[in-house]
RNA sequence: CGCGGGGUGGAGCAGUCUGGUAGCUCGCCGGGCUCAUAACCCGGAGGUCGUGGGUUCAAAUCCCACCCCCGCUACCA
């Protein structure tokens, strides 16, 4: 058994978790299910990350302390991921002991193994007194600050930790091009490529007049910059520094959104190498959920509320959309009409509908007992190459690839239903040809629950215990999905997996 | 010349590396079946593959130019 040590980027609390958010925790769930599936021992971590300027300014404005407000946030978005059927091992937080413990380790340990990489040096740009922060170009317009445009930009300089990054730019770049660190998709992987063949900058990774955070490490009047704070709680969640640290790290795969890659491709391992630790293995950057065609935003009311999306379906066809339709690679759609339509077709009329016929025919022609039969059938053939299909895209990560080759697998089915007429089989009384097709549906219906329990587990589960299986599909060997154990197993009709007509 | 991705029937996509009848899902039209959640199966209509050139017996696919859309462009997490 291997270990798999996967993350989720830690989300900023300052509001509640959208559909991007979910696309990821969702994602990562799917390949940490997979993964235990396929018999990895999981370590599957996902958090909060809590000491952003932003932290402290949300729980101003809603009269709290910043401790009381990341409390109340985390157990928000704990609850949402719950709902999804997240299945993490770890809920990590920035404000946590283990973190501090963990953050001034390593900064100790960049110092030691690195001394000449850690340097005090200045940092100066416009500083604007309304937000009590550095401004940026972007932030910009017409010399003033685009929040506070009554106020008049100040020149400051500010003297900060400084990370001699500059020097990494080579080392990093062959660590991705030998496949040592890996950087996924190939898109992001070029990205980050090119950033690199043009040289990086020093970072400074402290800041002063931030009392929200961690302290820098012989240095209590300045603080660790959030950046760096956040990225090592994949770290701390290892109980780094203590022994036994490295049962986990390093880290098999950080899942991440494509808008931080530079920060988990470049300052995270540059970090990691001063201090002398492993790199993560690999990171995958997955797109946007973008709602219909744009990117969602909630100044502009296109921020689609999650609990909207859950609750139209249910989660688990929440889940299902986002990992088939809009994908785990690139930018994709999320509009209300494509979710109703997918549900429609694949989850109620596909799998569901497959599930009700053939424990319908399994009941009425059988009186609820899978009959035995030899498994040559087309249907058990095409269920082979479905298999094989999966497993190669889900190694891949390409759950969209995944879900395909299930759904497929539901259409051979329906279609081996037509072309084998089991009602007609049944009024013709002919036992042996009605037993082999029925019990080919039911060892189809086995794999199925199975191999569609990374993207819907509550249901994939449903259908597990209908089929009279025991425990969860999850659970299930993997050897067994070439010749499924179901003959003589009681079956029973369940509720109707996706129910129709749709909620208005 | 800052970097990168993309423009394919009504919608969303695959195919482009390794040129050779343009494919899939949804939607639409017609037929079949009756086990099933009015579900399932079969057939059909619908595309000058962003634009203009070029190479070739042959280009969505290779080459050149151009137009449009979208990310990123460094401590805004």
């Amino acid at each position: 058994m291997s270990k798999f040590y996967i993350t989720t980027a830690i989300d900023y609390a300052n509001g509640d978790p959208h559909l991007g958010h979910a696309l990821e925790k969702i994602g990562a769930d799917c390949i940490a299910r997979y993964r235990r599936l396929r018999g990895d021992g999981v370590h599957f971590l996902m958090g909060m990350d809590e000491h952003s300027q932003s932290v402290v300014q949300a729980s101003e404005a809603n009269g709290v302390t910043p401790q009381a407000w990341v409390d109340d946030m985390s157990q928000r978005f704990a609850g949402f991921w719950r709902r999804l059927h997240c299945s993490n091992d770890d809920w990590i937080r920035t404000t946590e002991a283990r973190h501090l413990t963990a953050t001034t380790a390593l900064i100790q340990q960049m110092q030691a193994r690195s001394p000449d990489d850690l340097f005090v040096g200045e940092y100066e740009g416009l500083y604007c007194t309304g937000c009590e922060e550095f401004k940026q170009e972007a932030q910009i317009v017409n010399g003033r600050c685009i929040e506070h445009p009554t106020l008049t930009l100040v020149r400051m300089k500010e003297v900060n930790h400084f990370f001699r990054m500059s020097r990494y730019a080579t080392p990093l770049l062959e660590r991705i091009r030998s496949g040592e660190f890996r950087v996924e998709p190939t898109i992001r992987r070029n990205e980050v490529l090119r950033l690199l063949e043009d040289g990086l900058q020093d970072i400074s990774i402290s800041r002063s007049r931030f009392p929200w955070g961690i302290p820098f490490p012989g240095d209590p009047d300045q603080t660790v910059y959030v950046w760096v704070d956040a990225l090592i709680n994949y770290l701390s969640a290892t109980g780094y520094p203590a022994a036994g640290y490295d049962r986990l790290w390093p880290a098999d795969l950080h899942v991440i959104g494509k808008g931080i890659t530079r920060f988990h491709c470049v300052i995270w391992p540059a970090m990691l190498l001063a201090a002398g630790l492993a790199l993560p293995r690999m990171v995958w950057a997955h797109g946007y959920v973008q709602w219909e065609g744009a990117k969602m935003s909630k100044t502009a009311g296109t921020a689609v509320s999650l609990d909207a999306a859950i609750e139209r379906h249910g989660p688990d066809a929440l889940r299902y959309f986002l990992l088939r339709e809009v994908g785990f690679e690139a930018d994709g759609n999320f509009t209300w009409e494509r979710f109703d339509e997918r549900y429609t077709a694949d989850l109620a009329d596909g799998l569901g509908n497959l599930a009700s016929r053939s424990l319908a025919m399994l009941e009425r022609y059988r009186g609820g007992l899978v009959p035995a039969s030899e498994r040559h059938t087309p249907l058990d053939a095409a269920g082979l190459e479905a298999i094989r299909r999966y497993a190669e895209a889900m190694d891949g990560l390409d759950l969209r690839g995944g879900a395909e080759a299930v759904w497929t697998l539901v259409g051979e089915a329906n279609l081996y239903i037509q072309r084998s007429t089991p009602w007609t089989l049944a009024k013709g009384g002919d036992t042996e040809a009605l037993d082999q097709v029925l019990s080919a549906l039911a060892r189809c219906l086995y794999r199925l629950a199975v191999l569609t329990s990374p993207f819907i587990p509550a249901k994939a589960a449903v259908l597990w215990g209908a089929l009279g299986g025991e425990g969860r599909p999850e659970l299930a060997p993997w050897a067994s999905l070439p010749d499924p154990p179901v003959a003589g197993r009681p079956t029973k009709k369940p509720e109707v997996l996706f129910p129709k007509p749709l909620p208005v």
